[in-house]
DNA sequence: GTGGTCTAGACCACC
DNA sequence: GTGGTCTAGACCACG
């Protein structure tokens, strides 16, 4: 598992860790019932405390992301995958909910807002 | 000056109040040299603490989005309108580019994304 | 706030925080928006560490039992108390669910059970 | 033997496989000195370690439901059926005593209560 | 004063 | 080896 963390950065680092983890389920390149990293191990590897990794794993199992075995570690969930796209593209409305909030604030055109996406789908 | 104020957001009381200003500067409402109220008079109408409004007018001063003159009031910097629209700028950038991102990992097409632009534009 | 931890049990302690707080809630002994004590406050009355009072608090508000406020504190969420009691009721149809099965392996008679539930109540 | 067990429970393995037989036991598919699988012969048929099945029936000896023949096997302990009884009757006892906590606290009648339990008595 | 985050280090049960 | 719980102690942002 590579997660790049940014210590800098205003998220804090256990939602740095999911948001990539859940990135990489919904992105398919982890896989239902396919076991993650042991939190101690991950922890090691990022050079951060154990406390922050399980907290990641925490809030994913909350979430539905992960399942965990006592004794045996943590384990890719098998979602619904249309019910997991469906909380991604509510979460991408929000976002562009607030850049058109925004623009509209600032007076820029509904075409440059479009300009822009187009730019950082390309990009 | 109205602004609506939510407790329980997990941003502070001072930049939701910067943000409002900033908004009510960029898209018209505050005008250049215009008197803002008064960081006590705001406090009270916010029924907020003196030193959250002081705050949020010491942010935007160290901005230089307003200029204060002792015992006058704080008022509008109408000479870094450019700045401004162009922190605006950046951050609808920003929010579009997290748009973009979590779309090309789940899959959601270009199309879906400048759909839901589209709603947002007209709603 | 007064909270009787049980150290021998099984149930860790912030379980057993989590659960007194609920059964005031949904008892009315706390009442919506009324401030809880603060996990610092309530850490040092229980004699046990910060971090587990926090941790009591932080299940509740994923449970929607109560909201917090950084650098104010927590305080009781008015929930839907329709759906509070049906989720109790769930809660207490698991029990006799579970005490039913055992009784039905043990030959134990309905009647048994109807006893048991009706001294329960009295005592 | 059949037992089924959940990997995901919080429950353990080990209590798991006690709980099976014991019911087994106390509802009779179990007799008295009846012989049991053997240790290894469990572990595989249940694809898991030796280690556990050894220590369910190492727990259940302790507690006097079995006993052991070096060489011979495990087998069925008659002699302290009505201590599993009393046993059974105390878990029965404590889940009910759970619910009808539960449903003081809610306001919740003594008439739901037998209503819940009558259903879970058919059902 | 409040909570939010991160840390190191410990003990336990389970497999 | 694994996770679950609890501990003490620190720094930060906010009001």
């Amino acid at each position: 598992m590579h997660i790049l963390l940014d210590n800098r950065s205003n998220t804090p680092i256990y939602r740095q860790i999911c948001a990539e983890i859940k990135s990489q389920i919904i992105g398919g390149t982890l896989r239902g019932d396919e076991p993650l990293p042991s939190i101690r191990g991950l922890a090691k590897d990022l050079r951060i405390s154990v406390i922050t990794t399980k907290r990641a794993y925490d809030e994913l199992e909350r979430e539905g992301f992960l399942y965990t075995v006592a004794g045996k570690g943590s384990f890719v969930a098998v979602k619904n995958m249309a019910r997991l796209r469906e909380e991604r593209r509510k979460e991408i409305e929000g976002h562009i909910r607030n850049a058109v909030k925004l623009a509209k604030e600032s007076g820029i055109s509904a075409g440059e807002i479009e300009e822009l996406v187009k730019r950082s789908m390309e990009g």
